[in-house]
Order: C-alpha cells, then structure tokens, then sequence
DNA sequence: TCTTGTATTGTAACCGATTGCATTAACTTG
DNA sequence: CAAGTTAATGCAATCGGTTACAATACAAGA
C-alpha cells in the first residue's frame, strides 16, 4: 500500500502500452473488450487510482468548479450547496467552496484563487457590497463560463438563478394588506443586489395597488443583522406615527426584531404584524411563529449545477442566458394573521 | 488576453533558461536579486500564472486540504469553517470542503473523493453513524494526515481538536441542579460520537456529586432534529413523574422542544429549566431565551487548520498527538433562571 | 599565474496521462 | 491469392514546472 502504481506499471505487468491501458480505463471503444475487463481488474486489483494531475496537465480540464457564496452558515446557503455537491458529484466534478464574509475584498481574492486552481467554471452569489464586476470579467475573457444565483449580477454573458424577488415581496407585502395592515414598513438590505432591490419593488407595487402612499418614509436599508433587527425595534418604539405591519427581508433580522418589540411591549400580530423572509429554522422557533416566505434552497443548488455543467458539456447553449426562475411561496403562520378567515 | 503564458514564453522572451525563470518565481536563493525583479516584472505584465498541475505533478502536492463535515447549516460549523478558511488562505492552501449529511456512506464516498483528488491532508467533525475507520485508514496508510474536529475518532496517528465536553455538561448539569431542579432529563445524540458521551459522563458526574439517582432512565438518545425536539416534549407530557429540568445537546432541537412545551401549557422555567448546546442564534430568539453553552467554533477552526499545516510542514511533531482542548462556557439567560441571585 | 571558491545560470531528465499517427494482425472480397 | 478493410494496439511527443547535476564567470588567495 506504499508506492502510487501507475498507468506504466500496470502497462508493464500486463504485457501492454500504457497507450492500450489509459484508453481502456477511459473506455476507449478501439480497445477489446476482454482487454478492458483485464485492465480494469488489474487496475482494481493494484488499488491504481488515476493522477489528477497528469490528466488535468494534459487535458487542461481541471474537473473543479469554484463557488463563492457570502456566508455559509445560513440554513439557505448550506442547502443550496448540498443541492450542487449532488448534482456535481454525479458528474464527476469536485467543488472549491469559499466564503466571501459579505466583503468585496475578500470575494475578490476569492475569485482570484479560484482563477489560479484554474477551476472550469465559476457559480457565485456576489457580497453584499459588491460593485465591480472586474474579478469575473477575467473568467470571462478565459471563456470560463460563470453563473449566479440569488444574488446575482446581470451580465449577458453569465446565467443566472433566482427567485422572483418582486413576486415574492409582492405577495408578502399584500398578504400584510389582507390582514388589515395599512402603514406597512420594509426593512431591506443593501438596494444594490437584486434580491432586495427586487423584493421593494413588489412592496411598492402591492402598496400602489391598493392607492396608499408609497414614499420611502417606511423603507429601511440595513445590513439585515441581528443587530440590525433590535435597532430597527428601537426605531420603531421612538416614531410617532408606529407601523402596524412590518416586511423584513431576512428571517433571522425579522424574529429578533418581533422579540425585541415584545420585550418593550408590543403584541404581534395585533400591533404590529410580521413577514419575514427565508424560512429559516428559526422562523418557527420565535412565538408567534413568524410567516416567512418559502426559499427552494436545495433546488436552487441543483438548477444552477445542472446548468453550469450542461454548459460545460455543451449541451446547453451558451448563449441562452435568460435568467432561470424559481418558485418561493409565501408562508403563513401567526406572527401575522389578525383576521381569522371567514 | 487568450493565451496562457508559460515559463517558457518568460524564458525566451528575456533570454534566460526556464530553469532560472521557475526558480526565480519560487524566491529561490540562488537567483540574483535583479534577475528576480527582471522576471516578476515581465511575468505579472504578462498575466503569467503557474499552472498548478505541472507543479503538482512533479512536487507531489497538491496544496489542497479536505474538509468533510456533517452538515454546512449550523451556525457552528460555518463558523469553524470561516476559521479554517482564513488560516489555509494565509498559508496558500485550497480547501475542498463537502458533507456527509451524517451518514456514513456519504462520508465514506466523501473520502474517497479526496483521496484521488489527493490532498494534501483530511480535516473531519464524523458523521452520526460513523463505526468504521476504514475509510481513513487510507490516508494514513498512505501517510497523509488526518485530524478530527469536534467530533473524533480516537486513533494514536491522528491529531484531535475538541472541547472539553465532559465539563460543558457537567457545568450545564450543575447550573440546572444549583437552580434548585432534582430531575433533571439529558437529551443526547448518538452516543458513539464522543461529543455526546462526554457530555452524557459530565451529567452524570454532576448527579452523582449530588447524590442523586443516575439512573439511565431520564437520558434519552434521539438524532438532536427539530421533530426529536416536538417528540421530546409530547414524551415529557405523557410522564407521570415529569423532569423540572432539561438538558438538550443541540440549541435548535431544545428551543423548538421548549416551543412545544409552552404550547402545552408549561411554563418555562418555572415549571421545567431548559439549557440547550452551541450557542446558536436560535438560542436567542426564543423566549425566554435559552441557557446555552457557548462552542469556540471560530477559534476550532483556526486552531485545527494550523494544527494541520504545521504537522504538513514539519514545525510540529507528528506522534506529539494530544488531543488540543479548546474552552467552552456556559451562558445563563432566562430559561433555565429559576432562583434570582442573592 | 594557477588554483580554489562562490555566485549565477543552464541542461536535461523527470512527473503520469493523453492522443495523433503509425503499425500489425485478422478478415473480406473480387 | 492479392488488395483492401477493419480492429486492436504501440510509438513517441506533449502538457508546464521542478531539480539534480553541470557549466560558466569572476574574484580571492597562494
């Protein structure tokens, strides 16, 4: 079990070239099929696993694909990535997975490690405070096709998937009108990325639609932390004119936020209604439990590593880039409901 | 930008060897100084970048470590993992990070995956049902190291980080009984997982100082999930002789399990104490929030990954394999406050 | 001046798999 | 039976760094 044997080895024991046995491993269908059997079983028998690194030398495929997300642990990104280890476990791809902690900076040097592993493509769902589009141009210019999810850029060169962040902030926010709700505050993330700027816009639209005042008086932009979601409490207990409904965008934010109003008094759904965003574990741990809207994590991570995959093979055209759309579904539960249904 | 430029292109372009111009890259001392910065130069105006696979091919490294952990979405694991990350950046080494979803067959394939992408050395937290060895005994074998995280397998050639569990349960035990409990319930995981038993003999150190009955009969063994925590408290309810304490291993599983038991009429912690494990986010967000103790994951990972790097670079001994314990602390909130201070 | 030492650079053989271009054997066909 | 096919395998160059072992140049010491 000490010495790596090799194709040669192998080659020399059985009497070939290493030519009929690196054709025999791969199937090559000019080999006989009883000199493949032997091969492999040889192979099998010696423990022989292939180098990597010859092959990757040679064919200058690396059989990796870079992923660069914004945190890790969150119950959304962490299923979105067992989603793609799937899909790209069954092709036979490795995943170099990395953190971008939020920070531009770091998704750079990110990118950057990534280039120099020479990863065969690149998914990515972009920081919060991202700007340039400068460290994925250079995968382009490589032809190094690169794909975004939930957080993406738009660029008609990359693909794209996503939820519909408008829908979906459409649906919450009417869902708070329902309920009786007429003074209904958003807390949002930073407007530069999709999903926030995309979840306002079908905040203002269901607001628009019932012809009640859309100024931003009542819009938040915050980092969406925990922090964030007592301040935004604070806030709320100094105002003069309170909100009676509130759509945050993070489900973690939204049910510190629901406690710290509780703690100064406050009752949800009566006062103050709640929609959050995510469904995350904890949306069902904070009492009332918190209505949330559905993230199809798991399928997102699959959809986007059959798509970077088939574009790899060439089975999907690379030029078809519209962006692929999931479904969420708006989650009800109490934190919200002051009208029992007729 | 299209072509990949090699040291040979840097060679002929200064008219030099591509000896010289390798060694000059790698800081070599017995290239002048000049020569050095002549070639820096050129080869950064150029976008030269090595190509990982022939240095691999030749030195035999590949730069790149395995992580396999039970699952990405906790708050815990994430955090090891941003520790992990910063430290192996520093260091220039990749991560290829997976998950075994805590299955054992999963981990093994897992395993396997990184041995023929051949890294450099394997960092493991095992997965639930994890009984054998074999699958590492490759690596060692083949003498690349492993070191456990969090949850080990104890084994004289491979490093080990991890708290002091036994302690954590016994503080977390002894705070319930100073807070007046006399029955007191452990919920526990799997208890081949060292993280579980340790905490399990930390209980039951801590009934036994008070000489109370340690019977087996108040220790249940359940997979820590969010429907484990419903289970426990619908088997809490059907009780004649109810526990005034509870101690679950896992904070999502006892925040949700202390839900359930409000909802049936309990009041905690008047009626039952409850201190759960991690210090998640979740811990938080109930009400009233959970007694919980706090896991160093961010330093976990630091240290292991320097751990691992230093035995990969020979700055540590190889058979000095104590395992390192990190401090782990109980933090008291208000489900488990059944006493005001004096 | 000749020898020895030191600093710097070059030569060429690897590492292990892949693949275009033969080559050989076996089989058809006229 | 010769010529032409087809099937199976081999030869040798290649991918791009790395490194043991020279080779060269120049300075110092005898």
């Amino acid at each position: 079990m000490e010495k790596e044997i090799t194709i040669y080895d192998l080659a020399k024991i059985l009497a070939l070239s290493p030519a009929t046995v690196s054709r025999a491993l791969n199937d090559h269908p000019a080999i006989n099929a009883k000199t493949k059997v032997l091969i492999a079983e040889k192979a099998a028998e010696l423990g022989y696993r292939s180098n990597t690194f010859a092959s990757h030398l040679r064919t200058r495929k690396t059989n990796t694909l870079g992923v660069i997300v914004p945190r890790l642990n969150s119950n959304f990104m962490s299923t979105v990535l067992a989603g793609m280890e799937e899909v790209a476990n069954n092709f036979g791809y490795n995943l170099l997975i990395s953190q971008s902690l939020e920070s531009e900076l770091k998704e750079q040097a990110n990118a950057k490690t990534m280039f120099n592993s020479r990863v065969d493509g690149l998914l990515v769902s972009v920081a919060y405070d991202t700007d340039s589009f400068e460290h994925f141009s250079t995968f382009i210019n490589r032809n190094i096709p690169v794909l975004f999810f939930d957080r993406i850029m738009n660029h008609p060169q990359c693909g794209a998937v996503i939820i519909d962040n408008e829908q979906a902030g459409y649906d919450a926010t009417r869902h708070l009108l329902d309920q009786g709700c007429r003074r209904i505050m958003h807390v949002t993330g930073d407007l530069r990325r999709n999903v926030y700027a995309d979840r306002l816009e079908g905040f203002k639209r269901a607001i628009a639609d019932q012809n009640l005042p859309t100024g931003n008086r009542l819009v938040i932009s915050t980092d969406l932390s925990q922090e964030a979601g007592r301040a935004i409490a604070e806030q709320i207990h100094q105002m003069e004119e309170k909100p009676d409904g509130l759509f945050i965008a993070n489900d973690l934010c939204a049910a510190i936020c629901l406690q710290a109003l509780k703690e100064r008094g406050y009752v949800i759904p009566k006062d103050i209604a709640i929609v959050g965003f995510n469904n995350d574990p904890v949306s069902q741990v904070v009492s009332p439990q918190l209505t949330t809207v559905f993230y199809p994590g798991y399928q997102m991570g699959k959809t986007a590593m059959t798509t970077m995959i088939g574009q790899l093979n060439g089975t999907k055209l690379i030029d078809h880039l519209e962006p692929i759309i999931l479904r969420s579904e708006l989650i009800i539960r109490r934190s919200s409901i002051r009208l029992e249904k007729s």
